[in-house]
DNA sequence: TTGCTCCTCACGTCACGTGAGGTGGC
DNA sequence: TTGCTCCTCACGTCACGTGAGGTGGC
């Protein structure tokens, strides 16, 4: 196994670079790795885990995971447990995409994998829509208000 | 000053009754009600503030904005901090409010009013609308792997 | 009076923030 | 070599959760 098949840090970020760019702290990065979040960060090596008291280095597909598990904890608002039982269903998906693309999985299989995968977003986009809509609601309550303020502003210009 | 002109808990609630009511915890209510998000509550007269260690009564005044509150906390996803901050903007919008109505504010004062008041909408829309966008974004592009998977399983249901 | 809910400490937990003291090198 | 960033403890903080022990009465 190369490094370059392993694929990770082509380009390596170290921590501090990668949590200016993401938007937070090394220190949350290293928690969130901690539980198990993001995948296990690679070693100067790139290829193999990194040892004890090393630097860590992430490449891009450490980035994207990153950020993507940032926004679902910001626009959901769970909490870090409810969290990775999402990126746990996220990583059942990716596994299910692998096995359609470089499998040769059975027209059976085929149609498990599809229903698999439309009940996860289905259960996804129930969470997000609810939220959405919640804003959405508050939003026009805002804009009802800001509309009174108008026409009384409009009442004192005509007098 | 009456009880019925101080106004709040002609129908009292008890904190238990009242956390159920609105789904969050007596413990909460009490945090907020130290940190001054809410406002004080009442004793059993009602209309004098609660001696220690006595219960805590609550009207629907009270109700409203624990709603409130706990609504702007999970959909906006602030600090109680910024919170405070949040609802004392609301609570001097009220109070503007009220010299509207019930005072005699000239007509300059009445424009700077006015002012204020689409300052701070505009501010809260702001917020909103960004977050709103943000779901609105992640929601698009969890429909579009939905249809991909759509798509898949006609291609699958032709064969 | 008996339950049930309430009260006030006060310690525990989650999700990090913030140094302390030391090592490493995209 | 000198800085700068990184490392690992480890204690602090925010927003509550969870008993302990006791009092109150929509």
């Amino acid at each position: 196994v190369s490094a370059v098949a392993a694929g990770q840090p082509v380009v390596a970020l170290r921590i501090g670079e990668l949590a200016r760019r993401v938007g937070t702290t090394p220190r949350t990065i290293r928690y969130y790795e901690e539980l198990g979040l993001l995948g296990a960060s690679r070693g100067a090596d790139a290829a193999t885990p990194r040892e004890a008291g090393r630097h860590r280095l992430y490449g891009p597909g450490d980035e994207e995971r990153l950020r993507e598990v940032m926004r679902l904890k910001d626009l959901l608002g769970v909490s870090l447990d409810e969290l990775r039982t999402l990126v746990e269903a996220e990583d059942a998906r990716a596994l299910l995409r692998d096995e359609w693309h470089h499998g040769e999985p059975s027209t059976t299989r085929r149609r498990t994998i599809l229903a698999e995968l439309t009940t996860h977003l289905d259960h996804q986009l129930a969470l997000l829509r609810r939220r959405r809509d919640e804003l959405t609601k508050l939003e026009s309550e805002l804009v009802t208000k800001h509309e009174r303020v108008r026409e009384l502003q409009r009442e004192l210009d005509d007098a």
